[in-house]
DNA sequence: TTGATAATTGTAAACGCTTCCGTATTTTTT
DNA sequence: AAAAAATACGGAAGCGTTTACAATTATCAA
């Protein structure tokens, strides 16, 4: 079928175990033969298999990585970010995409338990019908590391590195009541996401600050899409009901909010102000300031690969890392010129 | 170590051959029996080994996925349509990243081949320093099929789909000239990349067809990144040698010279003109009617996939699939209206 | 009931590698 | 030069499945 590592042996005239030795550089092998083994590797184009491999070894040196949305970049830099480190410690990975779908999420754990991965680190499908009591089950009956990425998952302690929501959000609203602002609009996905408690929390928290009272027709639900901020956008400026501003909570929800409000030609920060979470390459193309608090994906795919690295080795060290995300102020929070509340 | 089928085997009461059965739901084997034996799994939580089954099994059934540039949404969209098909037809998909580094290419090459994958789907690295035979040659050697995406391999007679660049700035490039634009410049990338040469050849032709001599001043080369094209731009601007109209060879190319000319002020179509090649849904967020001709990335991701199942299955159909671009106007081509070159 | 046929089940070899352990060879030490 | 230590190498078992083949049991027509 394949040439194995037989004929390898049999060409260069030692044994299956020399050969063994070469592949794997271990020790205790002369040049000479070394040679030969080489020599007749490249001739007969000889690829080990990667099954009986791991069959033989007891473990694999492959990590996991479970994203939810491919096509945002936000998980492409995080992707990248896991790769550097495992690049450096030889560790391969194997990536795969669940598309916010817990079905697809659970043949995917599957797989990945198949190829028995070292660990698995893994930002989870977030939805109405998705529970974390669900996840806590399922993560305590693998019995390998998992890291977790940006999404938490309540009662269950499972480490991970996240950004502080909370206190992104906390930022953003300050600024803008720093600004005067006092009518400030949220949209916030469905309550019962993970995604969205904290940051609503950070809203609240820094109005209470303030001490100005929140109203709640401020918080707007919606889903996690360019398309629902969007149209939820639309119809607050048909309903003639937009606020003096918007605080964006995610890349997509702050993308379909200035999308509607660029349709209609209301421009920041002259007819209303607006502060996202959250970054876009993109962003840099409007024409406008815009005041963001900024996440570090790259960094946060490398925080994360390193933790699973230190639990792969047993370290105890700190296992829950916060990453603090960084408000950039460039204009679009100011209380806008012509307020045509 | 882990749970084996032998556990099971004991536990129900049966061979390991009919525990084998019953995972890959082979025919004959007893209600009875298979009832016991998924007792069995599921109380022992036996997860079956990859590695056994790939070494007993001689084949794999997954095919590889290879892209240059993860963090591009064009290649996200092309994973999302390559996922679909494969998911319907039960194949698994490895994703690998290159970051358009030939080294990392070739490791992942080998990686795919140790996994002893069906095939790979790839969009191979471009660089000056990548040269097509050395493809050939490696594409040769391995002997599993090769599907190419959006990038051509010349001399090699490789199968893949692809976009019809040629057509595309055709289209592109006549349009403007319609609009009585002479003066065009198009930001070309490396001319030795595979992906220049259709484009600007469509350039050029469709200059011919117009029977206006091309300017060689206005191909202007660079590298095929946001930075590059808005650099580039930049200089035109600081220099004073803007054209009337751009044409965008692809979306981070469009990108970066689009940023660049935001940042200087300089208004689409009302100061100069703009036709794109490839879409990015973040473009929909400027306030411009940007006229692109555009691809569909997830449609080319499905017909790799396509192209790739027909492949493992012998069939000897059309083995080259070209994609047609859909130009979608919107305004930006219009000669502008303040001239001011 | 009986034989023929079909359905079910088990036995054991094979897949290609790693690695333990024992032997042979070389190098170092005294 | 002999003993000790280090190095190089090979034999063969074992990893967890699948599957060909053989064996057993169930079904059914006559």
């Amino acid at each position: 079928m394949h040439v194995t590592i037989k004929d390898i042996a049999v060409k260069s005239g030692v044994s299956m175990a020399t050969v063994s030795r070469v592949i794997n550089k271990a020790p205790h092998v002369s040049q000479k033969a070394e040679q030969k083994v080489l020599k007749a590797i490249d001739e007969l184009n000889y690829i080990p298999s990667a099954y009986a491999r791991g069959l033989s070894r007891h473990e694999s040196d492959i990590i996991g990585i479970v994203i939810p949305e491919i096509t945002n970049p936000f998980f492409g830099e995080i992707i990248t970010g896991v790769t550097q480190i495992a690049d450096e410690k030889g560790l391969n990975i194997l990536i795969f995409n669940t598309d916010e779908d817990a079905a697809k999420e659970a043949r995917v754990f599957q797989i990945l338990q198949e190829y028995r991965v070292r660990g698995i680190i893994v930002t989870p499908v977030t939805g109405i019908n998705t529970f974390d009591k669900d996840y806590v089950r399922l993560f305590e009956k693998l019995n390998i590391p998992i890291v977790l990425m940006d999404r938490r998952i309540k009662n269950g302690r499972f480490d991970g590195v996240f950004f502080d929501d909370r206190a992104a959000l906390y930022q953003a609203t300050s600024l803008l009541l720093e600004n005067e602002h006092r009518n400030i609009t949220i949209l916030t996905g469905n309550p019962k996401h993970v995604i969205t408690q904290g940051r609503v929390q950070g809203y609240r928290d820094a109005f209470e600050a303030y001490n100005v009272p929140v109203s709640e027709k401020n918080l707007i639900q919606g889903k996690f899409t360019i398309e629902s901020a969007y149209e939820i956008t639309k119809d607050l400026i048909t309903d003639k009901k937009l606020p003096t501003a918007f605080v964006g909570i995610s890349n997509m929800l702050s993308m379909g909010c200035l999308k509607a409000l660029y349709e209609y030609h209301i421009s920041i920060p002259e007819d209303i102000s607006f502060v996202g979470y959250d970054k876009l390459e993109f962003f840099d193309l409007l024409n406008i300031n815009l005041t963001l608090v900024e996440k570090d994906a790259v960094e946060m795919g490398r925080r994360a690969a390193m933790l699973m690295i230190d639990k792969l080795s047993g370290k105890n060290t700190q296992n829950r890392v916060v990453l603090m995300p960084e408000m950039v102020i460039r204009g679009s929070e100011q209380f806008p010129a012509r307020n045509q509340v």
